[in-house]
DNA sequence: ACTGTACCCTGTAGGC
DNA sequence: TGCCTACAGGGTACAG
């Protein structure tokens, strides 16, 4: 579910709630989601304050201030609600088709004062470890993650060299987090529309002989960050799981150019193409086979 | 080292 | 209505 753009919009949604904020008591009310809970879980939360929220591809991190880092992901499923003091479990009180899911409620951060943070996942693809702070980069997790894409670390060079050596198409090449993390199923369709580039294309087109990025690596680029940055403007996608923090949907979904339109007329002024549906590495990827090349 | 496939888990949509 | 299959925004563990 969440790729991106999603990760960052709930984040952005949480920070108001956490950041400077002491965790009462962590609630699990199940050992495990995709892996096993932290050893000492709620003992190792409880009482900490959270020191900041960041997010690295599609990671979200909570720095707590004992020195931990609580590590989180989303899976395909997961989702954070915000339940405020007061807003009691009754289903009046949750807004926008949001509801107490007591089968997929698994973790609830009861903060003090009364807020109460739950993750919901009914997939369990989501997961949760910890790490001290200081050794999170070498983390396995982390060590070899590639290219932050709204970061400065993306470039024409930087994608055309770690294509060269490549044999696999490009859809295939930009949805490894190895080469650039934090894209996934949907902006990678997206980014590629963008670029007039075909997901069947090699990835090692976008490096010439001798290594250097062509004008196809050279105009990925800005598609990519493009595209991030407009969906994480609109809040993210919501397809049917995803949600804000606070239960609102993303509203990217309106202005996909290829993702789930196959049969539809492609949007790009004077095409006339029609959107198609194709499967690479076992998952759906959309495309105008006219003005993707 | 790289690449493709199966798989993890649950819910939903569509065909019959 | 019910049953069955295919599919879904994620990543990992293999086999080749």
């Amino acid at each position: 579910m969440p790729e991106l753009p999603e990760v960052e919009t709930v984040r952005r949604g949480l920070a108001p709630v956490l950041v400077g904020k002491r965790v009462a008591s962590l609630e699990a009310r199940r050992p495990d989601l995709r892996f096993p809970f932290p050893d000492n879980f709620a003992k190792r939360v409880a009482g900490q304050s959270v020191v900041g929220l960041e997010r690295r591809a599609k990671y979200l991190i909570a720095s707590l201030s004992g020195g931990e880092d609580l590590v989180m992901h989303l899976g395909m499923t997961g989702r954070f609600t915000i339940m405020h003091e007061g807003q009691a479990d009754t289903p009046g009180h949750y807004a926008y088709g949001v509801g107490p899911d007591p089968t997929h409620d698994h973790v609830v951060f009861h903060l003090s004062g009364g807020t109460r943070v739950v993750y919901n996942d009914p997939r369990r693809f989501g997961f949760m470890v910890m790490m001290a702070r200081a050794e999170r980069l070498q983390h396995p997790l982390f060590r070899e993650l590639g290219a932050e894409p709204l970061g400065e670390e993306l470039t024409a060079d930087y994608l055309a060299a770690k294509a060269m050596s490549r044999k696999v198409n490009l859809k295939a090449f930009l949805m490894d987090q190895h080469v650039i993390a934090g894209l996934g199923n949907i902006y990678v369709s997206e980014a590629l529309f963008q670029a007039g580039l075909s997901p069947n294309r090699a990835a090692r087109s976008l490096a010439d002989r001798r290594g250097a990025p062509t004008d196809r690596a050279i105009r990925l680029v800005p598609a990519i960050r493009d595209v991030l940055e407009r969906a994480i403007e609109a809040g993210g996608s919501t397809l049917r799981d995803y949600r804000h923090a606070d239960g609102r949907r993303g509203e990217f979904q309106e202005r996909f150019g290829v993702y789930d339109r196959a049969g539809s007329a492609c949007h790009t002024a004077g095409c006339g193409g029609e959107i198609r549906r194709a499967v690479h590495s076992g998952r759906a990827t959309f495309y105008c086979p006219r003005c993707q090349r």
